[in-house]
DNA sequence: GCCATTTCCTTAACATGTTAATGGTTGCTA
DNA sequence: TAGCAACCATTAACATGTTAAGGAAATGGC
């Protein structure tokens, strides 16, 4: 007998990734307009909220790899939007803060992020977004470790 | 009042990055043992699913975008996994089909992905794990519209 | 048949994903 | 305290994601 994998129309790798494209391309669309990407605006968004830390605990909240993140770093420091600075008691360390301009694409911005995820809420109903929240956390590496 | 994000740890496009990490890193693990990455395995199980197939289509079932399935098709083609032939009707098409060396990498992986998904299944449990893809669907753009 | 439009695919340019290797730093321990 | 392992961050190399532009072929109206 044949172990065939599922069909890829019902595949659970595919799936994720259409729907993060679904979810993604209306937020894309809106940052166009800023200038910065997808990835920029969620380590502007971990920055805000938690305030300056150091880039492996920036890149583990961010879920970007670390490769990527001291990419994503100088980028956004060049166009001023985060600092980052040497930790003086573990030198390897290095500290990243947001700065105003940074904070204000935030403040721009989260409005209309917001009506964008409350559009998905929507669409799927309250119960049905927080069942997915958690079932997609169960898949987290994190999570099941 | 003020129009908050929803914090990072709960942000739906977050959660559906962390989910694939988690889904697709033992996949990837078990196809660096084959030399090919985790988008060139998903165009060789849709072409061995429906058979040979233009680019455009094939870009729409493996869901990856045509740019990137332009060099994946030449990269499957160097290594001798696919073969290319224009379409003599229309000369703009180009069809593509797998070998049977292809074929035969996806016969050889294919238990072992099975098993992956499997673990999923289970972690999930069967009834949350159609659910899953059924919210999935849901965010899907093409399900959308 | 001519021309604008559309379609399929490719190329280009830049940003990120991914793995491996490297460079400094710190900590541990024999 | 010398040496080595562990750690943080970066760089390198290659593959893909994403948007925009380009080239070749088909299509539709006129």
């Amino acid at each position: 007998m044949t172990t065939s994998l599922p069909s890829t129309a019902r595949s659970l790798p595919i799936a994720l990734i259409r729907a993060r494209e679904g979810v993604m391309s209306p937020i894309r669309e809106m940052l166009a307009e800023t200038g910065i990407t997808e990835q920029q605006w969620r380590v502007l968004r971990v920055l805000a909220e938690y305030g300056a830390m150091d880039t492996k605990t920036l890149a583990d909240r961010s879920s970007l790899l670390l490769p990527s993140l001291t990419r994503i770093g100088s980028t956004l420091r060049d166009k001023g939007l985060v600092t980052q600075t040497r930790d003086g008691k573990d030198r390897r360390r290095q500290f990243i803060e947001i700065t105003l301009a940074g904070q204000k694409i935030i403040d721009d911005r989260a409005p209309q992020a917001e009506q964008i995820v409350a559009g998905f809420k929507r669409t799927l109903g309250d119960t049905n977004y927080e069942t997915l929240l958690d079932l997609l956390a169960m898949l987290d590496r994190g999570a099941r470790e």
